[in-house]
DNA sequence: GTTCCTGCAAAAGATTTGCAGTGAC
DNA sequence: GTCACTGCAAATCTTTTGCAGGAAC
């Protein structure tokens, strides 16, 4: 794990404190996971990764502490319109970034641009919105699916 | 209705027909609430406006009748975050848009800016994806949920 | 000792599927 | 007449909630 991932769950957990959460091993094991993460989990894939640390945790923890993480601001959550949530680190790894969704094998990868960063930025400050984030998805086919795309 | 409108309901009948399906009440219903509309509805409220016309169609309906849409391309899911599907027609009154979503009372707005097609166009071709489309969420508080925003 | 955290099981919602009847072609 | 479309009810799946015991402070 990177210092800089190591940082994170560091944040997370002073962040929760100062929300006035105690701590729990179910928690903490959750933490890790998503602090060596860099792109977005379901609470399946993360319930599973939690097992194969031998330190499983109760799907409700799971969405209990998501929900926790996601009101201190140290995650996001993610909806790539397969039906299922994603919740990935914020600032942690890797930093902002979007996604690129394969319409047939369902696989997730992160992108980042500057060009369309700047866009979307300029485009915030023009919306009758007092914007808080933005999210961009942009879907095909991947190159294990459709070779030589 | 429009005629731009009027031409999506067409198109979309065409569509379906060409992907060898026959008529139906319900979907002729669907479509017609679908082609006056001009951004995304749910499925609970799309069935509460065929409620309205007087000609409701069963809940299974309106899903089936969105999935097979959906294939041919008539229309776009779009999930902006709140567990709920929204599905818009693609190329009827409105043309390509996407969303703002306000976090406090749920509402959505569409939006559209030339500068961010733009840019979103020209990552589109250096990502290692055969793209299909694209989906843009801004989140924030609205007018009326955050007065002076 | 009080209050939060956790796991289990049950509940709540959204979406999908099975089946039987009706309608389109 | 055959096969698709529709509605209803049941099933499925993800996410949320209630509750009781254990842990943090």
């Amino acid at each position: 794990m990177s210092e800089q991932q190591g940082m994170w769950a560091e944040r997370a957990e002073s962040a929760l404190a100062d929300a006035g959460r105690r701590r729990g091993g179910a928690r903490r094991a959750i933490l890790d996971v998503l602090a060596s993460q860099d792109c977005a989990l379901t609470a399946a894939e993360l319930e599973d990764r939690l097992r194969a640390t031998g330190r499983a945790a109760s799907r409700a923890s799971v969405y209990r502490v998501m929900e926790e993480l996601e009101q201190v601001g140290m995650i996001q959550r993610v909806e790539v319109g397969t039906g299922l949530a994603r919740y990935e680190p914020v600032g942690a790894g890797s930093e902002h970034h979007h996604h690129l969704v394969c319409e047939r094998c369902g696989r997730i990868e992160p992108f980042h641009d500057d060009g369309l960063e700047r866009a979307i930025e300029r485009v915030s400050e023009s919306v009758p919105l007092a914007v808080t984030e933005h999210e961009i998805v942009i879907r095909g086919a991947c190159r294990a699916c459709a070779p030589q795309g």
